[in-house]
DNA sequence: CTGAAAGCGCTTACAG
DNA sequence: CTGAAAGCGCTTACAG
């Protein structure tokens, strides 16, 4: 017969199992694992082979409930998956394991029909977050802000009012300095560009990229040569059809994204006209398949992994409770390649 | 003054603040989040407000402690990322939040020079694992097999003995299928093969595929015609430059895989030998960027998403004590292009 | 349908 | 340097 209370011990070794082996208490299993330094070389000794032996590993849960802390990240994507995706979840994982945290990773909900009882992650769950996500609503995260919630956006920055630290890459001086080149070094006057989703900070920066480059070079911009791609290729192939259709003139285009730079060079294609012959296009990002249209996208690399590297770094420093830059902003490099006109290869 | 063991209040809600607020016990409260059919509407609906008000959420480290269970799927990934791994990771995600667990994910240690304590992920901190890397070596996982913690495995059958399930592709009809393509649409008779690394499942069954085909269709395959190309474009790219430089003929190329098709593609472009027109080549994978190469890729489609599903899909039947299939074989599909000498244009 | 209370497996002031 | 014991915030048999 069994006592109420007495459940079948655990499929695993606990630190009461630890303490008895070693002949210790279990604070001091505890401290031998966690403070050492406050721990008797003999003592520790006699732990650790008792944890070798049973092959102990602490419970997590009881380990954050006792300590108060989750030892634990958590990132949260957008539902559609970027293509950069993979190097960026390379960052942050190897920053984060780095720290002896552990990562989790969760989309956003796409609707409010998903009626899950809160947000993926939060308090209850991690000691801070990272926010990849192209909308971010103040309604979503102002509880957590106003608690305190240590969290870092990636790629755009807070909603008005709110100091939440972001980092993200140098849209703008990559763009200018693309446009610099095709003004420069060959000379392109007559330049179309073609915009993100409406509101996208990236595609805010890289158009005022563009127009600084244009100005300085005395070059009064064309509005009807500004269409929008969306960043998304068939929308940015349309864009480029419809303005050849219109009989619009144009020597090259700054499409906004490599994703946009595929539509257009199919809708190039399907008129038959020449890249960059007839017209250069250039892109932004640098996607692994950049190297690989036709012809080869002179484009703008931005560096991924480090973006997240960075964000991690941030917001540990919000956990410890540090005072951490507003906004970090990681350098790109122009990538040149083939469709902007020039003949060199890739290095 | 303050008493020694009363600490400062939390900064977020707790079970018994839910539980005086409504007016019950918190036994009450945590059988309405949890079992609701067990209370009364009346009492829910009391409890309902409260933890609206309170804006509570429970905090998963004591849920876990007390349930014994964590509520948590762990994703163990490669060091290095795989250019279809956000497409698995939505796969896999979107299962498990489906399931309203949350995802810890995590790269496998390079090296046993990072002393970390142990695993990344485990008994301690997960339901269960999902095992997403290149070669998992019985040391690694026999001690939690043992204890018949539930695992996946991706991509990969297990060790010898060991009886854990695994979703995969079905590589060798994808390559059977797209040889004969090559056999019976083009008449080729002289193809060459690139392996990938050694020991690696995936390029054994895709070998497998190609030598039926070349079997059934009476042709003997010319073994000085496989050559490694280790899933690696400047491997693959030696490999077909050697066999250039060897004078070997052939008259098409099985890469393998995508990343090795690219090599091939650059070592045929420099030594100016047309494609498809001289030699044709095809790969395996259909990664975003086949579509771009020169010519568009020939190549098989895996469903990469689909893989990660199941994979949960399974590991949750291992969770829940069913009995699951020992291994899940997903279809693949040629998809045509052009580098294979077909002229017609994908779908 | 609801409550009292034990227990989950740790950590950490406090005391020595 | 070490131990006794309270406490972390939940869940869950048991009893009613």
């Amino acid at each position: 017969m069994s006592n109420r209370k007495r459940k079948d011990p655990p499929a695993y070794a606990t630190i009461t199992d630890v303490a008895r082996m070693a002949g210790v208490s279990t604070a001091t299993v505890s401290r031998t694992l966690n403070s050492p330094e406050q721990v008797q070389a003999e003592t520790t000794g006699k732990v650790m082979k008792a944890v070798k032996k049973l092959g102990y590993v602490p419970q997590s849960a009881a380990r954050n409930l006792a300590s108060r802390k989750t030892n634990t990240v958590g990132l949260l994507l957008p539902s559609i998956g970027e293509d950069f995706f993979g190097q960026m979840l390379r960052g942050v994982e190897a920053e984060v394991a780095q720290a002896g945290y552990d990562l989790l990773v969760a989309t956003k909900p796409e609707s409010q029909v998903r009626v899950r009882s809160t947000q993926p992650l939060g308090r209850h769950n991690t000691d801070g977050i990272l926010i990849f996500t192209g909308n971010i609503f103040e309604a979503e995260i102002l509880p957590m802000y106003g608690e305190g919630f240590p969290m870092v956006l990636l790629y755009q920055s807070p909603p008005k009012g709110l100091k939440i630290p972001y980092v993200t890459v140098e849209n703008k001086d990559g763009s200018r300095a693309l446009v610099d080149h095709l003004i420069e070094e060959h000379g392109y006057r007559k330049i179309a560009f073609l915009r993100g989703p409406e509101g996208n900070e990236d595609s805010h920066w890289r158009e005022r990229g563009f127009r600084e480059s244009m100005e300085r070079h005395g070059q009064r911009v064309d509005e009807s040569l500004i269409e929008p791609g969306l960043f998304n290729e068939e929308a940015a192939r349309q864009a480029v059809t419809r303005m050849l259709a219109a009989g619009k003139d144009f020597r090259a285009i700054f499409a906004g994204s490599d994703e946009n730079a595929i539509g257009a060079l199919t809708a190039l294609a399907e008129a038959h006209i020449a890249v960059p012959e007839q017209v250069a296009v250039v892109g932004f990002d640098d996607l692994n398949l950049a190297r690989f249209t036709t012809p080869p996208l002179t484009t703008v690399r931005a560096p991924t992994e480090k973006v997240g590297r960075e964000a991690v770094a941030t917001l540990f420093k919000l956990i410890r409770g540090e005072v951490t830059e507003e906004k970090v902003l990681l350098q790109t490099e122009v990538i040149i390649r083939q469709s902007c006109g020039c003949i060199r290869k890739e290095a």
